[in-house]
DNA sequence: GAATATTGGTAAAGCGCTTTCGCAAATTTT
DNA sequence: AAAATTTGCGAAAGCGCTTTACCAATATTC
């Protein structure tokens, strides 16, 4: 098949018979000419089919649009992560939205492997969003020392702008939730305590144990925020007999092994036992019973990171930004009679 | 913070003593050159810590390495499709290891719309990959009209190369496995009809019962691939009262509603009734009991769409391909006494 | 040892765009 | 009406790389 022949902007000039200079002018809205050329120029333009080179703009501007991702999974499971593929996407639109493009930061590029640095510099990357990644190597450190501009939407990060979500009002709101429902007896089940993510909602959590001396509370310590996990720290609950009436579990995957484990034992939820859960992975509103949770907007904090990043290619500074959390009402609350 | 200064060819030159001609011969294992020399260039380059340009390699070469992706999610759920995404993540893999990079084609670039044509031109978008993708507009008629390169993991396009997953066999073996542990009352509850994928796990499912006259069938039909969908057809079975032995699902999801209605009338799986799903979505290996399924390699179908696309980039013709499936014995299947 | 082929290297043009600077013409100011 | 300013446009250099000629020096052939 045939392509078209791609016009550049010299045979423009030559069908105008203006010179490529003012060509250029009038394609770009910029420098000095007269309405009437402009609207002569962009009119055969148009006709030709006329589309500019990104290469050349970008070398003879010297600007990409261009943002760089690192995005390393560590379970392997790339796009498909139910948290941070979300948030991605939420970068991915409002990147666009302001015409960025977004590039995946990838080491071996070709044959020869680069370092991150070695390829945001080949690639002209503007700025890069760091997300969902873990690990002690030099490459993160290298990118900060090279000025470029740089968001997280981890935390753990120190010297990088970070937007995360709230959890410490999470922990708050799910717990307070629960308590005025009318619970006393609440336990939680943290999340690993070697995420920043879990150490905070387990605050929130106390903080309203403290608030509150009425309540009476146990703290469960999950390893992972797997549905196993879940599965075996509801079975600890179980063990104890002296069962409480409400559960914050800080992750919805956990929440689900959790109900498993009740089910199994014949506790109804949200009968028995109420249960909370917290991330609103997208598609455990058709669970059964649907549960309640607390919504990260996930779609939101990557939105704000894709500002903030390009706050600071345009020169700005930024500090970090944690994102409202919310209480999601479905159906494994109920209020305690 | 001070970006170090970008070194370029002709600086190296001028260190090197040679001329930029002979850098770029020495840097790109090129031209006739003495080794000797490309030594002495080569080394100078890496204490300088040079870095080509991107955009001057790629105006001079008319060569961007780059691969669009047409990836619209009509679920709105962007990245986190659980099927498509691992396809995404497995084309992504493939394209990387032969040193090309993905941008994703979007319409509104900046300011002005474009078409996708447009933006493949804009930005010398080697070739497309269309992934869940499905409009009546003309925007990839045209891509296909203007030669360029294009492949699909989505049956449904004619004209485009597309790699599956083998749904015939698939329904072929699910219905197989099923039969060959003894069942002969088998229902099948199949996709929506308007998708590909749906229509050839049903076909296999009839092949089979067609090819066996001792088997008892009826087929059903969900609207939709999810658990509400599945639930509710699975009430109408069970409405039915003369139960099959076992169920073939034409997805995991509604799998899961199958196996949630089931459970609350008080039908016990696999005990009373063997379920099998399709897809093989990753966590699902975690429900309780852990589901049996017809596994698509998404990772294979996307590494796939990437070399044949690639083959096609390089001047190559190729055809389609569906990818074998296979059966994930799991907990949800049991041999019929 | 003259004729031929090969080797190692360079100058310069080209990829397609932007932008500075200069200049003539048109316009405004005194 | 002369001086000063503004307007409209183009020539040319620059962005950083590749590649085609071409040339001199060296090596090979007969």
């Amino acid at each position: 098949m045939k392509m078209k022949h791609k016009v550049n902007i010299y045979e423009l000039a030559e069908a105008s018979g203006f010179s490529v200079s003012t060509v250029s002018k009038a394609l770009n809205h910029t420098g000095r000419i007269s309405e009437a050329t402009r609207q002569k120029i962009l009119a055969i333009a148009s006709k030709l089919n006329y589309i500019p080179s990104y290469h050349a703009k970008a070398l003879s501007l010297n600007k990409s649009w261009i943002i760089g991702i690192i995005y390393s999974d560590n379970l392997g499971i790339g796009f498909s992560h139910p948290h941070f593929s979300v948030i991605l996407e939420g970068f991915k639109q409002e990147a666009e939205r302001q015409g960025y493009e977004i590039t995946f930061i990838n080491r071996n590029m070709g044959n020869r492997p680069m370092t991150y640095l070695e390829f945001c510099q080949y690639r002209h990357v503007e700025g890069v969003f760091i997300v969902n990644y873990y690990s002690l190597s030099k490459q993160v450190p290298q990118l900060i020392e090279s000025g470029l501009p740089l968001v997280s939407a981890d935390a753990g990060f120190d010297h990088i702008p970070t937007i995360t979500s709230n959890d410490l009002l999470g922990g708050v709101l799910a717990t307070q939730y629960l308590y005025d429902l009318g619970h006393r007896k609440i336990d939680h089940i943290a999340g690993p305590s070697y995420t920043v993510s879990a150490q905070n909602r387990k605050k929130g959590f106390m903080q309203v144990v403290k608030d509150n001396q009425d309540i009476i509370s146990n703290i469960y310590e999950a390893n992972n925020y797997s549905i196993e996990d879940g599965y075996h720290q509801a079975l600890q609950i179980i063990e104890k007999k002296d069962l409480p009436s409400a559960i914050f579990v800080a992750g919805d995957w956990m929440a689900l092994g959790v109900i498993q484990a009740l089910k199994e034992h014949q506790i109804k939820v949200p009968e028995d036992i109420s249960v909370i859960g917290y991330d609103n992975l997208e598609f455990l509103k058709y669970s059964q019973p649907a549960l309640t949770t607390v919504s990260q907007n996930k779609l939101e904090i990557g939105k704000r990171a894709a500002q903030y990043l390009i706050q600071q290619i345009n020169g700005e500074t930024v500090s970090s930004l944690s994102v409202d959390v919310g209480i999601i009402e479905r159906d494994t609350c109920q209020k305690r009679l």
